[in-house]
DNA sequence: TTACTAAACAATAATAATTATCATCTATAC
DNA sequence: GTATAGATGATAATTATTATTGTTTAGTAA
């Protein structure tokens, strides 16, 4: 299995035009065994151990040329700092995966179904927030 | 309307036991007026030019108070910083609004139905991205 | 292999976003 | 009006992230 592991990470590298390093390697193997939805700081800590003399900026780096590679994601799309907002209609968010851009659209012009008020893990709804991820009209 | 105003900004107050200051007031009414999703310098910026004294970390702390009353709200109710996921199946996320812990639901436990592919503005749909917001067993 | 070149690395400085501290000041309950 | 808990402004501190730079290394062609 670390051969498998190892021989996938090659092609995934050769398919997005990313060089093989030790540091990428160890860093995309220790990933791949996280679970949940780490901080940058958490897979650094946990690359450390194998790779004591890696930096912060490494890890910073190869994490966004994987999610820019598709290989892993961003949990959220949207701005890193706090954005508020004072429309107080049912509303949702259009994110453009391009500009980044983010534009309210209306409940109804959404459509969804569904409404389940618990859910697995005995989770308590209380409502949906849905980001529509897509390419927004100037960017397209 | 002026009046109008401030007297439903004194009912909130009352409503959420939040003292009535002239900086609030001005904020709330700002921030009234303000549509998108205002970052809290794009707010600080306008609210100086009506209270020219005001303290960058005042709105930082009056616009937590009013997200906390709902009065107003996050765009986003992720971490404010950097999180990554390994999960390649299909899914959608928890959020719990009390520990803002976040976990992940599949795709068909959800079972949303819609699928429009063009949306209002011309908008191109890639995928949904799900937040179910609520209350997670641990905290309830 | 060897040598070359572009890219990657580690260390760390710099920046951006947010929060904490603390000495006044003020709204509210009495 | 007065007392007091809470609010404010100034600014230091913290946290998260990005940029810079000198050094090392991977990829590649001879």
């Amino acid at each position: 299995m670390q051969v498998d592991l190892t021989r996938s990470f090659r092609e995934i590298c050769r398919e997005n035009g990313i060089a093989v390093t030790h540091q990428r390697q160890v860093l995309y193997e220790v990933m791949k065994t996280m679970h949940g939805h780490p901080s940058p700081e958490e897979v650094y800590a946990r690359v450390k151990k194998k790779v004591p003399a890696i930096s912060l900026a490494t890890v910073y780096k190869n994490i966004h040329l994987f999610v820019e590679s598709g290989v892993f994601s961003k949990v959220s799309m949207h701005h890193g700092s706090l954005r508020v907002e004072m429309n107080d209609e049912a509303h949702h968010h259009m994110v453009c995966s391009k500009c980044k851009a983010i534009t309210d659209i209306g409940e109804k012009e959404l459509g969804l179904v569904s409404k389940k008020d618990k859910l697995p893990g005995g989770f308590l709804v209380e409502r949906y927030a849905v980001d529509v991820i897509g390419i927004c009209a100037k960017c397209q």
